[in-house]
DNA sequence: TTGTATGCGTTATCAG
DNA sequence: CTGATAACGCATACAA
């Protein structure tokens, strides 16, 4: 195995000290050009590399950022982590990309793992029912900052980064009723989420602003996924009083209800229409389009790492910054152009 | 901000030295268990922490795994992703995450980047026009252990993990022969790379067994989204002799072909049968599902951490490791009961 | 302008 | 069993 290369091996061939090296090799003015170009010219030629460990147990800058998702691979999730990743590794940052698996003890270990290595920051979703917060409290301790997104926890000092989930619960339900629909379901995600909460809240508001509260409807699923969704549709059309609209928390529980729907033979968006939340890639690529709420993860990440930056470049200043964004309704045939209005 | 706690602080609290100290939090046989268990409550106590860049600085073993992907947020890739993770993290290693768009400059750096970090190993799945391989020798002869997946690159003493893309392309053209399906075009990727050559291969060898290469017809599309396939299908409608079925080298043109089918009055699977690669979570959530080729990618990743870990606890022995993933025939609406065979 | 000495936190080696 | 010391690679205050 070939030796790293180190300031001292450079030191000795030019006959010099690894002071002067180390000088050279970091713009320190006090230093001739005539060395400088010497010992930069041999560093090349023997392919010196920096020891970043040397470097952060100096400096205690690891130039490593955690971040922490409750799963790498939902789209959601990933689409951030590639925003952050575009914002971090031009400034000369790794990312550390751990996963929850939304378990709250594996948050706790991770996070402490990743103060342990002396990570500059980190970027955290947290894990759906984390309650104790001790851990960040612990990187508040070690002066390391912390940035929430999408999912955040009230914590003073901390800066978080989320959507705006009542927005996107009052355009969801303003657009259903722009459309023309009247009795509009909303089927929820937990409301022990602050982001369901606030869909929820968005979805109330619209309806009493255009004075349809009688029709609010709320159902509660923990589970987003198709067969919940399958689910949830037979209940609706259990009911007495049929909606014209559903407006779902989710796009695979929205999914789910239309495919239900659809077997049942109701025809959509003619006689319900449905929104669902998130625009996951695969709501634009069904034959029946579905109409979404789009999140902007991208963007996303890039804010969070951008807002982590300024955090890590001012640590003496304790910026508490809350970004909102914006979400964006995508409007598709699962609720638009209806044959029939009611 | 708190001062990290360190072996010296233990140390002087004791009255003894920080080697003692050591010993005691490393297991070493040479120390009393009264001052170790003395040592090991009072670092409870305090809370200390094991600075790892000291040592990684000590022992040249970073505990960090390099992972670079073309893109971090496709589903294949985040997927591979999160099984490397999964079989990582319980090892102690952080995993750190690039990607470079499939740019070749882009992945020369980061890779020279990760080597200049000390990462204790590099997973790699290569960007498209990858040629110049000098980088994956500056590993060699730092001595990192490198493996490739999915995308891999012939080199002498590197490990790698990918599917048998023959054995995909073959199953999925025999699949649709099965069906009745007898002219069979082949929408293949870019041939210059080694996994669509493979998949082409295993085409052919199909249609060869079966006596159909009289019919055997190959488009090279180096553009796998819905608007090359839309493209695709145009261009194959135009053809005298109409083929009845289209195996495609990618999910997105195999849907892209299909939209515009349908467009065009064409009924599937009754008239023409198409099948895709890469099993994309879509493909299964379509009204008309798409059959595909399921490359496990969560295997995938797994797999390429095991061989790797491997690589790492065996520094010595130069293990080279070819490991051949089964892929899995996936026979969804696109290709099955067929209502009017020919 | 350059050299010398020191410390960052840890562990391994040697001496006691 | 424990203490002293060196070394990992680098940057910097201080001396020359």
């Amino acid at each position: 195995m070939k030796e790293n290369v180190t300031i001292y091996d450079i030191a000795k061939l030019l006959k010099i000290t690894a002071a002067t090296v180390s000088r050279a090799l970091n713009n320190n003015p006090n230093i001739s050009q005539k060395t400088k170009k010497l010992v930069l010219e041999t560093a090349k030629e023997l392919n010196y590399q920096k020891n970043n460990f040397a470097l952060a147990l100096k400096s205690g800058q690891s130039k490593n950022i955690g971040l922490i998702v409750p799963y790498i691979n939902r789209n959601f999730f990933s689409t951030i982590i590639r925003g952050v990743e575009e914002e971090l590794y031009p400034q000369g940052y790794q990312t550390i990309i751990c996963q929850t698996n939304e378990d709250e003890k594996k948050e706790k270990l991770i996070f402490e793992s990743l103060i342990n290595n002396n990570v500059d920051g980190i970027l955290i979703s947290v894990s759906r029912d984390t309650e104790n917060l001790e851990h960040f409290t612990k990187a508040k301790e070690r002066n390391i900052p912390v940035v929430f997104f999408d999912r955040k926890k009230e914590l003073i000092g901390t800066s978080s980064v989320t959507i705006n989930d009542f927005q996107g619960g009052y355009n969801a339900t303003q657009h259903l009723i722009d459309e023309g629909y009247k009795s509009i379901v909303h089927v929820s995600g937990d409301l022990k989420l602050e982001i369901y909460k606030q869909r929820n809240k968005g979805y109330l508001t619209a309806l009493k602003e255009n004075n349809l509260e009688k029709f609010s409807k709320n159902i509660s699923e923990t589970t987003s996924n198709i067969e919940a969704g399958k689910a949830v549709a037979k209940k609706i059309l259990k009911r007495k009083i049929r909606p014209d609209a559903i407006f779902c928390s989710g796009d695979y529980i929205a999914l789910g209800i239309i495919q239900e729907l659809k077997k049942q033979g109701i025809k959509i968006p003619d006689e319900i229409g449905i929104i669902g939340f998130g625009n996951e890639p695969f709501t634009e690529l069904l034959e029946l389009s579905i109409s979404s709420i789009d999140q902007s993860p991208y963007e996303m990440g890039k804010v969070t790492a951008k807002v982590l930056l300024e955090q890590i470049s001012n640590p003496n200043a304790r910026i508490e910054k809350k970004v909102v964004l914006d979400s964006k309704l995508i409007a598709r045939m699962s609720t638009i152009n209806r044959n029939n209005p009611i």
